[in-house]
DNA sequence: TCCATTTATGAAAACGTTTTCATGAACTAA
DNA sequence: TTAGTTCATGAAAACGTTTTCATAAATGGA
């Protein structure tokens, strides 16, 4: 290494002629300086190029002042998330605010992990999507009233900021779709049963039916892991029972790419043979084949106002929590 | 807050009766510590729930043993960059390291300054993918030894450690399989022009034609921002040509959607009226209409290589760079 | 003119770690 | 026994900031 000291605020105060104090007040915009001093920290820093050390202001910085928060996503594969994480990272650019990002998988020793180490990096607050309603960890963070705002999926034991969609009715009017359609046979492909969301959209799947008089068949449903490979397997499952079902109502995504994988290495006609909907739209829905039928969820408003929401929440942890509810839409399109 | 303090070593030693000193050394596995104090400790960690501060870990530790990374990609809606990020974060995950990572959306200003970000977290290293080949920044980093390994783009004025695809064969290759599907009238949606990727697949577009002696005309090279509404919108203009091109080479994954969006909202037949092949496969090209043949790049391995090879130069700073070619495919399908 | 503010600045403590240095105890080798 | 090692531990410095406290100079009524 060439430069291998890093620069600091005593280089700037030496070279302005001025305390370390001086320095740190002008850095962050301090009342009474002078002009004079003003301006010759200026100019030492603008000279040096100085950047004040992120870590050390983190350490000295009380909580609430770090401009740093934490988001933790389930799966940056689906496309869903990555809207969510590009609306809250643009909301917290534009406040100033750094965001340190963990993806883990649905896999919960990740989740622990990665809730852990953002913990350790003294984040101001915390975007989380739990992998579950009773996740331990993140209720008692939210009962010591830690910043803490949920998208997607709710917490059962607490009352905590949330941004969510309606996942029961949504799910509901997409299966009553298929129903208006004449389909009898209709399957969900669901993920992993433990997330909240899995559970809301089964429920809204099953009362859709009840409601038309359809019996529920159990061997409909099948539940995965939430991602394209279960989407692929659990759907040849179903394509291969003697009674196959008409319909696939599938759970998120991921799992919607992976059955039409499937369906198409079959060489199925859409919606012919086989219909489908599914859960959360796609930029490129209408460039499937055939155009997809598919609940679209509002991804990026619904980071945003996540990120709006924790911000106001680390200005005053006590407020009461708030629970958003945005609204998302069925577009009817050709596979269905 | 109940509890407003956060827990230190102090806590930990008081707890065990112990030194600071020694809760630390316990921490960081050092040798000779009695099995007696060993224990006591440990337990006093166990009971607490302790964990140790990575804010002050990090200021305290020296380069290179700090145990973070950082990453910077260009688009994370880009599911090729999305590959990259999980390659990165599952070999980080399995050293130890934590991974910071930053998106930038295409926009300098946001490049330069997640860069500062990251340097100002002390990350112990970077991967990049720069947004041009003489990024000032960047360069002058490498330069100065700081451990940085480039992906998908390299740099111009100096070595270093980079992972990369055959950018310029690959194009060539995609470009002469539709001319030998014998189409002449061949465009090129590309990026923003200043992305070292667009240039190299801009020229082995142009060598293909070129080679086959086909005459290069220059309003068939359409130039956009390398996203989705880019493509959607360039092919448009394209389409719209009196003498409108017979098959398009769009020069990413978002840039094909976008084109496709534009195909079918004007219900051309793919290939028949117009034919494609794209840049970057997805999981669900099969699943588009028609199938959809494209340049497969190696994402996830890309980013576990490049991990791979930040963690040796951290290690070892001096080691000459190293250039890595991993390479692609060109996956023939039905839309060409 | 005099005392009370206000203004501008610096010294030093604090944030939570790791590490150097010092030290005393327990070994080893003669 | 004695001197040299090794072992186990603690005190204190250091990492780069921000902030409290102190202080000296400047200002403002009366």
């Amino acid at each position: 290494m060439k430069k291998t000291k890093i620069l600091s605020v005593h280089d700037v105060a030496f070279k302005a002629g001025v305390s370390i104090s001086t320095v740190s007040r002008v850095i962050n915009g301090a009342k009474n300086i002078s002009p004079e001093t003003l301006s010759k920290v200026q100019s030492a820093i603008k000279d040096l190029n100085f950047k004040p050390n992120r870590v050390a202001q983190r350490l000295r910085l009380k909580k609430g002042q770090r401009k740093l928060i934490g988001l933790l996503v389930p799966d940056i594969q689906n496309p869903f998330y990555v809207d969510v994480v590009k609306g809250v990272e643009d909301l917290a650019y534009a406040q100033g605010y750094a965001v340190f990002m963990g993806n883990f998988g649905q896999a919960v020793d990740k989740e622990d992990l990665y809730l852990d180490l953002m913990l350790s990096e003294s984040v101001d607050g915390l975007i989380v999507a739990p992998s579950t309603e009773k996740h331990s960890k993140i209720v008692s963070l939210v009962k010591n009233q830690f910043p803490i705002v949920c998208v997607d999926r709710g917490l059962a034991e607490i009352e905590s900021d949330l941004v969510i969609v309606n996942n029961y009715q949504l799910a509901f009017d997409a299966v009553e779709h298929l129903i208006n359609r004449g389909h009898k046979q209709i399957a969900y492909i669901g993920g992993l049963s433990s997330i909240p969301t899995t559970a809301r959209r089964k429920q809204g799947y099953l009362d859709a039916l009840t409601k038309h008089g359809i019996e529920i068949n159990e061997s409909l449903i099948k539940l995965g892991d939430s991602k394209h490979e279960s989407g692929r397997i659990l759907a040849a499952e179903l394509l291969n029972m003697k009674n196959r079902p008409t319909a696939l109502f599938t759970g998120n995504n991921l799992i919607t790419l992976g059955a039409l994988e499937t369906i198409h290495s079959r060489e199925l006609k859409i919606p012919k043979e086989i219909a489908i909907v599914g859960f959360d739209d796609m930029p490129w829905s209408i460039s499937l084949h055939p155009p997809l039928t598919a609940v679209s969820q509002p991804g990026y408003e619904i980071g945003n106002r996540a990120a709006e929401m924790l911000f106001h929440r680390i200005k005053d942890p006590m407020r009461i929590p708030v629970k958003l509810v945005l609204s998302g839409e069925l577009k009817i399109r050709k596979s269905s």
